[in-house]
DNA sequence: AGTTCTTTAGGACGATTGTCCTAATGACGT
DNA sequence: ACGTCATTAGGACAATCGTCCTAAAGAACT
């Protein structure tokens, strides 16, 4: 088998299995399982735990990118595309109950671990947020569009973070409305078009 | 020294470890060194790692229902209160940034691991969201005071991770702020207080 | 001062960790 | 069929983990 291949492989095991179980808690052993592979055999792939991890947060970053990619590419209005990102709490609603969110929970188990990857873990919170941040301009939010995107990557967080602790599907539901009804009431800000305003005017 | 005194010492050592670390990165090795005490003498005081979290999270479940009883004693209105909760992300911001929250990091952390301790720490949650629960009712908003409860945790929640991801001071005020907005909007319910809607009508 | 009970230090224990080495197996071009 | 390089298995290595034992030190009471 191609190098490559058992290398993707490694690399989507842990990633797995950093998400249910957190980076320290996985153990080489754990991974090697997973694949079918011999414990030793990781040092050709990888030469350090950390190394992994990296490989695991870059794997992360690119198949994030591509779906956002995907979605930016879609006919959908920029409302809808954010309706795609908030409706991401229901469709992967069983995984949050039981491991919270992916990328939540791997920042702050780095960040306690004061991980030299922590900053490239954030890179994927930075990947939706400056996603967002391009939908919200797109709706004529041009000034506040970082801090709406914030708001909503800020609501996700603690729906996941809730929905882990106390497993309520009716509360996440319940938030995903509240969610999409805050998002329909946001209206383009008049102070960035003043061209409309002087027409309205004239 | 007495052997309850050396039990807190223990507990207080192993409560800021467990928040600043992980429960798990935290070693006995680590909260000996922090006590002063010998690595072998801990099972004395505690057979197992397990034993010291569950009087880790027993000793916070005190604490903080004694300092919700404390707010709860005071003269201030319900709507005071709530901004009192509200601005715990304020205090605590320094800690918050590096190490998340105390209670959401630890339900995740035990969710991952699969604990049996998990819905003990949950408990922390519940202590919170009741008392926010009390207080939306003592707002008039009887029917939907949980709810509220929970979107006012939610939103600590997620303030708290991306203050965690992001370290931006800005961000905890603006989210602080926009949600004492949210409060400040927050009317009784009239469908809680028909006695009143009649007297309107009368 | 002597006895008893509490609290301590220090280390042994088997298991597991991340890391690393070596020898064997695999595939592939000649 | 042969030689070369890529890939593998298996285990050694020191360190650390949670757990547990034992003997000494300390405090308290007679």
């Amino acid at each position: 088998m191609g190098a490559a291949t058992t290398r993707l492989q490694i690399v989507e095991a842990a990633d797995r299995l950093f998400y249910e179980r957190g980076f320290e808690a996985t153990s080489f052993a754990d991974i090697a399982a997973v694949v079918g592979l011999s414990r030793g055999n990781f040092y050709y792939h990888f030469k350090t735990k950390d190394e992994i991890l990296d490989a695991v947060i870059a794997h992360r970053l690119s198949k994030t990118k591509a779906m956002l990619d995907a979605w930016e590419a879609g006919a959908e209005a920029p409302g809808e595309r954010i309706r795609s990102f908030i409706h991401m709490l229901i469709m992967n609603q069983t995984k949050i109950m039981a491991f919270g969110c992916p990328v939540g929970t791997l920042c702050n188990e780095l960040a306690k671990l004061d991980h030299s990857a922590k900053d490239e873990a954030t890179k994927l919170f930075t990947l939706f947020r400056n996603w967002l941040s391009r939908q919200f301009a797109a709706l004529g939010r041009e000034t506040d569009a970082d801090a709406l995107a914030m708001h909503i990557l800020m609501r996700s967080q603690g729906v996941a973070a809730l929905a882990t602790a106390f497993r309520d599907e009716a509360f996440v539901r319940r938030e995903v409305d509240d969610m999409c009804l805050w998002l329909a009431v946001q209206r383009p800000n008049l102070s960035d078009h003043p061209e409309s305003v002087s027409i309205q005017n004239s």
